[in-house]
DNA sequence: GACAATTGATTACAACTGTAGTCAATTCTG
DNA sequence: CAGAATTGACTACAGTTGTAATCAATTGTC
């Protein structure tokens, strides 16, 4: 998979929703979006925008055009989580984990999963 | 500390200099800066923007400026920490952990110290 | 003191973003 | 078929970002 393209903020909400219910027209993703998020020219858009930068496709079914994701959610994932990595934790993987562990809510049952997962990771603490 | 203002891509690599080395002039941060990466003009440009927003503030000394900053580091992390959790992950902060924990390295002293945190945290699979 | 060097202030300019509106073609509806 | 409704295409327009250049003031240098 090449790189996915920079997704704006506002574009992805609309990823989201696509992701969620494929394939739509620009009609289903507006119902799908927080009501009164946006105008449906703005939902429009964003999805002329999102398949200029190739990250969605559409085909005319009738009157409308119906929309598909090209990149996955993991997908786009990978490139956002690697850049914000980067970014803000100047791509110190323990740091950030340590701040999110720190800084955001997990629950019970979060935690025994996590480290559930880290014991398959390896490390001697398990 | 109230929100802290968007910073833009650029404005962080210039945000994290300062925080290494404050304060500095504008001529001290391209210094810090890796080698060709940007023009000083470009780096002044950058320092005027993050002051406007509030990000840093600057007194003058002598002919030049000197910057420092006005958020902390962690300050920061948090504010995109948690705008990129909502954005990407959709809030949930455990498939978020999972993800980093499946797509970025992580060292066997790493995973050991993340999960004595974890273990600090509660949950009982320790 | 005249000229050179330094450095901030101001200006430039295109691409990307947020947020739609207008125009025009297509398609129901009666 | 004529008018209404739908919907895509195109256009708009300000704010942000990336990337600097020019202009002007200040400060060394000889």
């Amino acid at each position: 998979m090449p790189d996915a393209p920079k997704i704006s903020d506002s574009e992805w909400e609309v990823m989201k929703a696509l992701w969620d219910h494929e394939p739509m027209t620009a009609v289903e993703v507006l119902a799908r979006l927080p009501h009164d998020q946006w105008k449906q020219k703005t939902v429009n858009t964003f999805l002329v925008r999102l398949e200029t930068k190739g990250v969605i496709t559409s085909k005319r079914a009738g009157r409308a055009n119906v929309y598909r994701t090209f990149y996955t959610e993991k997908e786009c994932r990978r490139f956002e989580g690697s850049q914000f990595l980067s970014k803000v934790f100047r791509g110190q993987v323990a740091p950030m984990m340590l701040h999110f562990i720190e800084n955001e809510e997990l629950s019970e049952s979060d935690i025994d999963m996590l480290k559930k997962l880290l014991d398959d990771r390896g490390g001697s603490n398990g």
